[in-house]
DNA sequence: TAAGCGTGGAG
DNA sequence: TCTCCAAGCTT
């Protein structure tokens, strides 16, 4: 005897699919939302492309002055193709997460010699250049394009976890491919740059993280989070961990005017930036911050003997520096040479003129330790 | 799959 | 002062 089974649940989020959720979206972002940013009313992609890696993971507040100077300095893709990594590595310099840099300069490469300067239309091809994933490539092809193709950024995220009552923290896989699902079932088939832009608009200026503006939210007929009080709870926070704390000697090496930087590995923390040179680090784990000055002096020791003699070492005030995944100590050492050894490029190091550190491809609490001392 | 990767603004 | 995390991608 045969059982009546359900038929199972659409696996292609064709159940989600609601052409009033977009309309809602298209008419609220026309009347409400934001039309003047710097990357908007323009259809050029690699303007949308610029902007939107400087988006990623960054405020817009933060992104602007960078977009503009940018953009200044490298106006199209042939530009930057062009341009020294030093150059795009110092007009990235204080905005983070410093793979984007390079990857933006590796792909301007791409672009220029695969593509005949063109960035492609598709978003499956956008997304094998790299620095681009799914959703930057989505939102480059709808917004240069018209493409008709999903994002799924923080803003969506938020927006979506609330309006459907999505529990489970948005970072884990299986909670974000039922975004997905979502994201591209509620795709409209017209009108996709004021959809992208609207749902983006809507979680940066009205379902914000904390006190969401929900009495003028043009959702909040069908928000089940608004509808159950739970707007406080979604989308789920991340679990929390403990943050590591790093120490490391830096050494602020100065003789005639300049100051010695070393350039830093492409991999790990500030990749591919200049730095001051190192001498001892250790984690919590491993040490004690008084065992810091200690091996700092043998270390400073070995490293003048390649640049100079010692003058005089002094120990400068500690910057604490916070990361999203760990804290870093910055126990300075100014040290004066009596006499410059004669130095090439060894090990990565040069020697920056002082008036220069300003402009250079330095993290952001370096540089501002050496604007304030030198 | 989850961890690594910056910085600054908001609350 | 402290917590949280933003227009995510890469390995």
């Amino acid at each position: 005897m045969k059982r009546v089974v359900p038929a199972p649940a659409a696996s292609d989020g064709r159940q989600f699919a609601d052409p009033a959720f977009s309309a809602s979206v298209i008419a609220w972002q026309k009347r409400h939302g934001r039309h003047a940013l710097p990357w908007q009313n323009t259809r050029d992609a690699y303007r949308i492309w610029l902007s939107e890696i400087m988006l990623q993971q960054t405020q817009v507040t933060a992104v602007i002055p960078y977009y503009l100077r940018f953009l200044q300095r490298f106006p199209d893709v042939q530009a930057l193709e062009a341009a020294p990594s030093e150059d795009v590595m110092a007009h990235w310099s204080g905005l983070g997460y410093y793979t984007r840099a390079r990857n933006l300069h590796r792909c301007a490469r791409v672009v220029v010699e695969q593509h005949g300067g063109q960035f492609p239309a598709d978003p499956e091809v956008l997304a094998q250049l790299p620095g681009i994933g799914r959703s930057t490539a989505a939102a480059i092809a709808a917004f240069a394009y018209g493409a008709r193709a999903a994002i799924l950024d923080g803003n969506v995220k938020r927006v979506f976890a609330r309006v459907f009552g999505i529990d489970g923290y948005p970072g884990e896989k299986k909670v974000e491919n039922a975004l997905w699902l979502r994201a591209e079932a509620l795709l409209p088939e017209e009108d996709i740059e004021s959809y992208t832009q609207g749902l983006m608009d809507l979680g940066a200026t009205i379902c914000t993280r904390g006190r969401p503006a929900c009495e003028r939210c043009p959702l909040a007929s069908r928000c089940i989070a608004f509808q159950t009080g739970r707007t406080a709870e979604l989308p789920v926070r991340k679990p929390k961990k403990a943050v590591p704390e790093k120490y490391v000697a830096m050494l602020v090496v100065e003789h005639e005017g300049r100051v010695l930087l070393q350039q830093r590995p492409d991999s790990g923390i500030w990749g591919g930036l200049l730095s001051l040179p190192e001498a001892g680090s250790f984690t919590s784990l491993e040490g004690k911050v008084s065992d810091v000055p200690d091996l700092a002096e043998a270390a400073l020791q070995q490293r003048l003997a390649a640049h100079g003699e010692l003058a005089s070492a002094e120990r400068l005030p500690v910057v604490v520096h916070v990361f999203t995944h760990f804290r870093l100590h910055i126990i300075p050492y100014r040290v004066r040479l009596a006499r410059q050894v004669p130095m090439a490029a060894q090990d990565g190091h040069i020697w920056l003129s002082t008036t220069s550190v300003a402009q250079a491809a330095l993290p952001a609490p370096i540089k501002k330790l050496l604007l304030g001392i030198v």
